[in-house]
DNA sequence: ATGCTTGTGTTGCATTTGCAACTTTTATAA
DNA sequence: TTATAAAAGTTGCAAATGCAACACAAGCAT
C-alpha cells in the first residue's frame, strides 16, 4: 500500500512540508472541510482521523463516494469537489495536511532527495487510484445487473486466485458500488444461484464451472 | 494540456530515456501492442501515430475504451490491460516509447532536473486522467438515462460557461460514454425536448430554464 | 435484556431500457 | 458524381430494473 511519506523520515517530512508551504488544519467531527478551505487546487493528506467524500443528490440523499483513512489523499483538483453536490466531511476529529497542487507542479522546489521521493509516492498513489477507477468503470459500463455482478465476481476471483472468496463489501455497499438497486441486485443474485452459476453463503461467493 | 516531456529539451529527453532504460518500438497499422510486449508494468508514451485501447465483450463486440494520440500515455499497470478482454491496437503506424513503471517508482535514478520535470509531468497527466475518470463515474452512477444525460449536459454547460454548447461527441459516441443503448438515448433526448428541458439542433445543445 | 439501527431477503408493479429492425440523413472515399 | 459507409432518428416489444413496502435477522448501545 502506497503512502505519500513512504521512505521519508520524520524530520525530512516536516522540512518537506515547509518547503511545500503546507498547512495542517484540525477539523472536528462532522464538520465540512470545504466550508473552511477554498476550493483552490489542493491536495489533502489525512494525517489522523477519518473523512468521507459525499455527494448529495437532488432528493437530499447522501451517497458516500469514498471513505478515507489515515495516509489517504484527496484533491480538490481531480476529485469532483468543485461540484456543488460534493462535499467532504470529517467523520471523526481529524488533522489534515493541505499542499498546494499547483505549487508541486510548478517545479520550483529544491531537488532534495525527499522531495523526489514525495513525487514518486504521489505517482504511486495516483496510479492505484487510476487503477481502482478503471476497475469500477469496467463494471459500471456493463449493461445488465447480471453482467455487472459477474464482472465484479470474476475480477475478485482472479485477484484472489480462488473460485471461492469473501466479499469486501456488504451487499448494500456492493449495490452502491455497482450503482444498481439493492433489491434488484438480490433478485439477480438469486437467479445466478438458480442457474447454478454461483453459490453464496453470507458474504462467501463461489463461482461454479 | 499536459505532456510527459513538457519543459524538457530534446537532448535532455534522450538522456532521460536512456537513464530510464526506455525502449522505442515501432508498430505497424492494425497490430496488437500486447502481442509483442510483455504485460509487465510499463508506461507507454505515444511518440507518433495513434492507438486505441479496446475491450472485446463475450459477443465479440469491440468497445473502444480510449483513443490515444501523440503525447498521450497508457499503462499496463493502471489501465486494465492485464485483463484478457482488453487489448491495445495501433490504428496507424506508430512509435511508442516504453518505460518501466517500477523503475520510475524505485527512485534509484539520478536527481537530474529533467528527471524531476518528468515526474511532475507524469503527475499532471495522471491528475487529468483521475479527473476525467471521476467525471465519467459521476455520470455512470446515475440510475436513469435522463439523469445521465442531464448530468453530462450540465457539466458541459458549466465547463463551457454557457447554456448553449456543442457536443464533443457524436451521439453514437455519447451513448457509449454513458454506457446506454443509443436508441434509448435518442428516445430520452426527444422526451427532454418534449418536456422543454433542452433544445437541440445537431450537436448543439441548449439547456432551458 | 431491551430497544434501535443497520443489513438481508422478498415481492408486486409500473416504468424504463435494451434489442432488433428499420428508414433517412450525413460523411467519406473512389 | 456516385457508391459506400457511418451516423441519426424511429418504433414495437419483451425483459430488466427501480421503487415501495414489507418481514426478519444481526449488530450495537444503553
Amino acid at each position: 500500500m502506497a503512502s505519500i511519506f513512504k521512505n521519508i523520515g520524520v524530520k525530512e517530512k516536516w522540512k518537506l512540508l515547509k518547503e511545500l508551504e503546507a498547512t495542517r488544519l484540525y477539523f472536528s467531527k462532522n464538520t465540512s472541510l470545504l466550508r473552511r478551505i477554498s476550493k483552490a487546487n489542493l491536495i489533502g493528506v489525512l494525517d489522523s482521523g477519518s473523512v468521507q467524500i459525499i455527494r448529495t443528490d437532488y432528493n437530499g440523499n447522501i451517497i458516500i463516494i469514498s471513505d478515507l483513512k489515515e495516509g489517504d489523499i484527496f484533491s480538490t483538483k481531480f476529485s469532483l469537489l468543485d461540484n456543488v453536490e460534493y462535499d467532504i466531511i470529517a467523520k471523526e476529529d481529524s488533522k489534515i495536511i493541505f499542499i498546494d497542487y499547483d505549487y508541486i507542479l510548478s517545479g520550483n522546489q529544491k531537488k532534495s532527495s525527499y522531495y523526489q521521493k514525495f513525487l514518486i509516492n504521489l505517482i504511486e498513489i495516483m496510479g492505484e487510484l487510476v487503477y481502482a477507477q478503471n476497475k469500477r468503470i469496467n463494471v459500471l459500463t456493463r449493461k445488465t445487473t447480471r453482467e455487472k455482478l459477474l464482472e465484479y465476481f470474476y475480477n475478485e476471483s482472479r485477484k484472489k486466485f480462488t473460485k471461492t472468496f469473501i466479499l469486501n463489501f456488504n451487499y448494500t455497499e456492493l449495490a452502491e458500488y455497482l450503482s444498481i438497486d439493492r433489491s434488484a441486485m438480490m433478485r439477480e443474485i438469486k437467479r445466478l444461484k438458480d442457474d447454478k452459476i454461483i453459490e453464496t453463503s453470507g458474504k462467501r461467493i463461489r463461482l461454479l464451472n
